[in-house]
DNA sequence: ATGAAAGCGCTAACAA
DNA sequence: TTGTTAGCGCTTTCAT
């Protein structure tokens, strides 16, 4: 069933069709009725392929991202679906896996299914040197990009992001304002908003006048879905590392395992032990007590890298740069 | 850039372009190179679309689920991305959230971009009743459809399935066996695994004398992603239930809610009370004592999967249906 | 308001 | 082995 055949059986031309097709107002009501009935009768739908051919646009929209079974990726990629859903867009999934030499290739295969924009789901695909980054220039003389947590200024990319730096410089001074003098910070992640929250921690405690930062920071390398190795992790860190009274986590994955080494090891939590985590997913209720974490506003990100992203390929002006503020959520694993 | 372009810059024919493009064999490897040598200095890239309407193909792969952040879902989509992947075709992801009208129309949408092959993943894309069918018999005339963790015979359907209602019946059994004569079950999807599952559990309890068997059921209703109000209903179950020592959940967040409820009410897991989950998730080493859960093969059942779909796209006769067994992982929260 | 016709960029017979 | 050419199904001027 092609646009010929509707034309045919509704005795118009096939540019009527197309016109009916695509909500054309030029078109007399009466004739638009007939073509839809016989488009509705037939069951008809127009062939995307030779339909991209004329419009350049699948309404398409590539996201990438390295695992999409992680919570707080897999979260993201479910909010930026339904968005873009809600806007007409479909989403071409694609997960890279964390090795950066084949991000390079995965954009370039997904470009060339001719989608209309991509989005970059997570800070890690930006690295910290212009070469690493080179990719994405080349990428987005062609279409726009959308980081999604992470910022990189060039032309046609746009960022959405949580001003983790801030978020976390203050959900430190929380922990250091409650009397915690000698907290420590885990984290497994080095990407562009991994760094920054490592710099919120280290300049929270540079402005309290606290040394020996280097040795109160402590970097968890296992698998990040197994709690038991974080737990045993933590057991090292006790170990090894001056005493401490607080924790904060990069991520509540983390976080939650460090619940788990406090009851291990028998410390109560909150009034031995506080611990804080981050992104505030529902792993922070998975624990008793509750983990307090910090709420980085992903449906609020999503929400807007969408609209930016829509209002870019309309052809509006749209910020560069869209920062939003974390907030502390606080529950049962810190006295504040 | 077009094929045109070049065509005229290697100083051959279009035809010539497209075969050295496709891999034709019947190419001097002289031209060969000089034409490879053009596409590669001017980083030309065959339009998708003009492509895809001779070839009929894109060699893209829809994945409709319910909701990708689901830890679950998100875990089998990312499994299925990886595989089709390695397998030469893309995913288009779909989430269709849990209302069951929409469903016709994403499967149509999708189906509108000429994905060679639909996966519905999850089972609640299956209905009990013909009718609630139709549209999956609709779409199974134009390209095949693939069920993860469903089934449903038709032509051009295929199923790849853990076998639940043994391996809960199984499960079950463990737990009675045990000594544990007055187990709960607790669930919250009425899928069609949901039900198999369920009836896994009635059927153990059958032939093991237990009588009042509906009444240690109990459908969860609020959110799944809240353990809290999990353990609430747990609250209630015990108020309202017969007495219970042991706890069946059809999924590792009820299961880890259940824990929750027995720490707050300072019961023993696994003296007073034993407690298994279903999926072998990352759920399960969250808590003390971790989860004892059944492992449904996921990453097994994906990769089958994938490799019927390639088997079926490729002409070949494939299995319509792959059943998998489930394992009982044993952990912490079981005596046995 | 409607139709005729020229592409869009590619694949795949068919010729040579 | 290579080139010529006719589609593929649609959008979009340009006429009418």
């Amino acid at each position: 069933m092609t646009i010929y055949d509707i034309s045919k059986k509704a005795g118009v031309s096939i540019a009527t069709v197309s016109r009916v097709l695509n909500g054309s107002d030029k078109v007399r009501p009466s004739t638009k009725k007939k073509v839809m009935d016989i488009i509705e009768k037939y069951d008809y739908t127009p062939n995307a392929f030779a339909r991209g051919m004329g419009l350049h646009s699948l309404q398409t929209i590539g996201i990438l991202c390295a695992d999409s079974s992680d919570l707080f990726l897999a979260k993201a990629v479910y909010y930026l679906e339904q968005e873009l859903q809600a806007n007409g867009y479909e989403s071409l999934l694609c997960c890279t896996g964390y090795n950066l030499e084949l991000k390079q290739n995965y954009l370039n295969l997904i470009l060339s299914k001719k989608v209309d924009g991509i989005i970059l789901v997570g800070s890690n695909f930006i690295g910290t040197t212009e070469d690493e980054n080179q990719y994405i220039k080349d990428v987005s003389t062609q279409v726009p990009i959308m980081l999604l947590n992470a910022s990189f200024d060039y032309p046609n990319v746009y960022s959405t992001l949580c001003d983790d730096y801030t978020t976390m410089f203050e959900a430190t001074e929380s922990m250091l304002d409650s009397g915690i003098a000698d907290p420590v910070y885990i984290y497994n992640s080095i990407s562009y908003s991994g760094r920054k929250k490592l710099n919120g921690f280290k300049d929270a405690l540079k402005k309290h006048g606290i040394s020996d930062i280097e040795n109160r920071i402590h970097k968890y390398d296992g698998d990040s879905q197994q709690f038991n190795e974080i737990a045993d992790f933590m057991d090292q860190v006790a170990k090894e590392a001056p005493p401490f009274h607080g924790v904060i986590a990069a991520d509540d994955v983390l976080a939650v395992g460090v619940v788990k080494y406090a009851q291990r090891n028998h410390i109560s939590v909150p009034d031995d032990l506080s611990i804080i985590g981050y992104n505030n997913s529902m792993l922070t209720t998975c624990c008793i007590p509750e983990l307090t974490s910090v709420d980085n506003r992903l449906e609020t990100q999503t929400h807007q890298l969408v609209q930016t992203l829509v209002g870019v390929l309309s052809g509006e002006e749209m910020p560069k740069k869209s920062i939003f503020s974390g907030k502390l959520i606080k529950r049962g694993t810190t006295l504040f």
